[in-house]
DNA sequence: CATGAATGAGCGTTCATTCAT
DNA sequence: GATGAATGAACGCTCATTCAT
């Protein structure tokens, strides 16, 4: 039994503001007030503060969960077995699929990015995250023509080849399949 | 009447603003406020509005005014002539060099880019600014590996690896050149 | 029922809040969060306000509290035998002691003296509280230079004498007891 | 002429503002708002920060202003040939007036007093601006009883007889002109 | 009765924009 | 046109108090 515990703070509403927070960063940008964010979420003005210390702080955990969410999604289901152009397929799809699926997400974590808001630590963080995906990469840049470049940069070039092709998929979402396929022969191009 | 004081002209001071928007927007965000790029640019907070009429307007005309100057730099000295490696390569190094010697207008435009400020109307004529580029690109996807996507789909593929690129140019100067070359060799594969 | 578990008793907690915010008003004056008072107590911010219905209420009793201790601590060991200046002179003694090793209390004392959250109600408890003290006063004036002044207004000349000379000695404690006998010589002179 | 100056600053609203905060601190207390402050005196919200940087940089500046004033009153037609006790009596009966023509600016200047919002360097320059007056009391504290105590404890013991004499007057009109004498008395004794 | 999360009114300050000079 | 004071809506955050546990 745990006593003494009064009303402990709820994980669900900690999450209702941040698929809150999502969702109106989309529709109004990052500058949309805390209030917005609150009422979305059904709390109360103030108890957003108890759950984030400030908007910013709000911002890092929220661009840290949805980069994190991104990077399981794509690298769910992998097998080690495939060769290289099946596994990295696998993931492209899957990282694709994701964003086709969680058009909010997306938005929300490209507005985060490019904000002054998000710490350095937090972007360490969510870099982190992603790391399996780019030792992935990482093992074809080796062999590829992006051999002589540094993995970083491979990682980015990648990255932005992801991003543009999940704009196209968002955005004309009839093509979707199409892009996704387009954007992975220009990565396999690239990298593979 | 008090005319002819060797004042700076009205398009001087247009100008100046301008100038002061793209240093402030690198140091302090689109949210700076007006008053401050007015204060750098030697203007008075009331006479920014008498050459913008709102904040977003000088945005928008700062957003116009940097992506064509980018697109000037990037096709100068273009010769239709030349193989299309070469030619590809040239307008590359223009655009490259451009971001290397001017990483605040860089700066800047990368924030403006991602802010929703920026109307449609204003990206769709930046957009036409870049046309003899994406013409260029128009002429080479025909016949490279992307020729089953759209023509914004390759002009968007070209411009992230274009924008990655520029990013590791600035963030790592020492090894601009470099991150150059395998920037336009990642291009030339998936277009070439 | 869990009842007897060694806990502290009310008046303890009750005791320790007091005390807290004693503490606390000195260091962050009357405008200090209750919560920091509660936290300073080892207590829950709601506790508090199962000891004290508000703010200003706690503030009240604390208010009561200190000056009736001040005035219990000055008239301690009278003895109305002696002479007028000894008697007196014992009783400024004991005044001065009480502040010289209470400074907190007397700070505290002097921020919610001058609060409006004070209320007349407590203002005339706390006044009673020093009653006798002011009757030995009284005995004197009737015979002194102030005579002719009112009760009151003696009570309150002698008042600010003590103010003063104790904000010395708590703020030079090296000549505290220099300032102490001067305090007192005014006080002689002013009402002996 | 002093051309190119759009509205300058005018002091007659930041006196305005100054008047307002004596006002309002009486009746509401330092904690009372800024809008209210700002509207007391006839004058946007905003506009109370373009001519005071924060609420505190208020207080400080109102302190100052009003301790300079009353210390200007007291010593109001000063003339140094008379003899002591005379010169002493007109400067008491400047600052009792002072203090009973202007109880609102003597309630505020109590108020800002014991804040902790007024800096040291204030409380100095405050301090300087009675310096006059703390010299006359210097004159008289070396040859009367209080010559064994420290220049500022005469002076400290001067001021609280002077602010309890105040108090009197203040409360209790009808009598001032007793007050006034019965404080007198008490001064002379002390220092005289 | 203890706890601490929930509430929401309230406040100091900022800033785009207007307008008197 | 140029200037900079004036305006007031807006926002992030605090905190006394309540109340579910």
């Amino acid at each position: 039994m745990v006593a003494n515990i009064a009303r402990p703070k709820s994980q669900d509403k900690r999450h209702a503001i941040m698929k809150a927070a999502t969702r109106v960063i989309v529709t109004q940008g990052l500058s949309a007030p805390t209030a917005t964010i609150a009422h979305e979420a059904g709390v109360s003005n103030g108890s957003l503060f108890t759950y984030f210390q400030t908007k910013t702080d709000l911002f890092n955990q929220l661009y840290l969960e949805l980069k994190s969410g991104m990077a399981a999604a794509a690298l769910e289901g992998f097998s080690a077995g495939d060769d290289f152009r099946k596994q990295l397929f696998h993931v492209w799809s899957n990282w694709m699929d994701w964003a086709a699926s969680h058009p909010e997400k997306r938005r929300a974590l490209a507005q985060l990015g490019v904000s002054d808001e998000i710490t350095p630590a937090t972007r360490a963080a969510a870099h982190k995250t992603m790391e399996s995906l780019a030792d992935l990469m990482e093992q074809m840049r080796t062999n590829g023509p992006l051999r002589s470049a540094s993995k970083d940069f491979a990682a980015a070039i990648v990255n932005s080849l992801a991003e543009t092709t999940m704009d196209f998929m968002i955005h004309d979402p009839a093509n979707a399949k199409r892009h996704c396929k387009a954007g992975f022969e220009a990565l396999w191009r690239v990298v593979g």
